[in-house]
DNA sequence: GCGCGATCATGACGCTGCGTCAAGTTTTGC
DNA sequence: GCAAAACTTGACGCAGCGTCATGATCGCGC
């Protein structure tokens, strides 16, 4: 009766499985009611009529309406992780890390915005929750720069603020990149990378 | 009976007066509520609670929580306005433009945070609500970098999207900085500078 | 296969906050 | 001084909240 090599579940038990079945089944509601009503004008119990479940089953799974939107961020960033990864790793130079790693992001928030369609209307506030996986990615880039800059392939600036002002500057270019037409994804990395590569170069020249 | 040079108001007939003092007193309230409960906490209850008014009063100034968490931010944004005005204004150089606004964007969220106390909890979402003020505020920088790119005072460079590039750097940056003690605001905005002028030059040098 | 204990889904329940609106009060204009 | 306009008030019906007793289902040991 098991499925060989379920879509999404490798869970042993019946239990188990449906229990996962369960929290995928609230996260896709709340991902097309988001989508439909937006944030704020989505009720949990819109969430739950969505769902099929009974509304006491939602609060085994989650606390809140900001927990499973926290989730879904989460779940968005986890994906992302490791293209992030891999552009690091196999970046030897500082301008390829960096340009890397913009083009990735520009990417995939690009994707995230057409092809998985819904949380479109919400999804610009992107990286703005302060989970785990957030706070992962910062610490993830951080550790990057300071070991480039370690190794000299980085000029000496400081590496955390740094990080902070590069995700602040990404996000705000890329809110504006989705206002024009067409969405010239090259081009906005192209931008941050000279101001990110020209500043570090020009901070540290002062320092 | 009417006190000369009243503070608040130089609202002429009696019913404008008491509509203004209502308006304010509800903000006031808020600011109150939101700094003990935190935004996501407080319900619309506990802020007319906290004024004194009837329920139904509250509806006549403000459609919903977030209303009035805008008018907070709103009254920020329209205090700031005129400090970035003045430093845009009276700035000859390029440098000059740069280093003024930001020195001038640190210090003001800093005193926001410490003197004016209430907010703090959530204060760092500055900037982040969509609100007309906040996009004023945009177009005054873009525009004044534009101004500055045509008469040569600036590299060439794509003034809206160092506009948002450098908004999300600072919000970032500051951010960070808070979390440093003790709160180094000339060397916060130091380093946006020379990441925004070092990234202004190299960007214009290679286009 | 059986049965017991653990685990989880269910949905009715009491409660709280929501926005409205008819009634009452105050202000304005004449 | 009076009537219309403007505004406040708080009770009301309604909707969403989170809980919890009940019952169904599953895992596990025999």
């Amino acid at each position: 009766m098991s499925d060989p090599a379920s879509e999404i579940l490798q869970a042993s038990g019946r239990r188990a499985q449906t229990k996962a079945l369960n929290r995928q089944a609230i996260l896709d509601a709340a991902r097309r009611v988001f989508a439909r009503l937006g944030f704020e004008a989505t009720s949990i119990r819109d969430i739950i009529r969505d769902t099929g479940l009974a509304s006491g089953t939602f609060y085994n799974y989650f606390q809140s309406k900001e927990a499973v939107f926290e989730a879904l961020e989460d779940d968005g960033v986890r994906r992302f992780r490791p293209l992030l990864r891999a552009r690091l790793d196999k970046s030897t130079t500082f301008e390829e890390m960096v340009h890397g790693s913009l083009l990735a992001y520009f990417r995939f928030v690009a994707e995230e915005h057409s092809e998985a369609g819904p949380l479109a209307g919400i999804a610009l506030r992107h990286g703005t929750a302060d989970t785990p996986e957030t706070s992962a990615i910062f610490q993830e880039v951080r550790t990057a720069i300071e070991t480039a800059v370690a190794r000299g392939a980085a000029p000496p600036i400081d590496a955390d603020y740094f990080t902070a002002g590069a995700i602040g500057m990404a996000r705000e270019v890329c809110a504006r990149m989705f206002l024009r037409l067409p969405h010239d994804i090259e081009g906005a990395a192209d931008f941050c990378t000279r101001m990110l590569l020209g500043g570090a170069h020009y901070t540290a020249s002062r320092g």
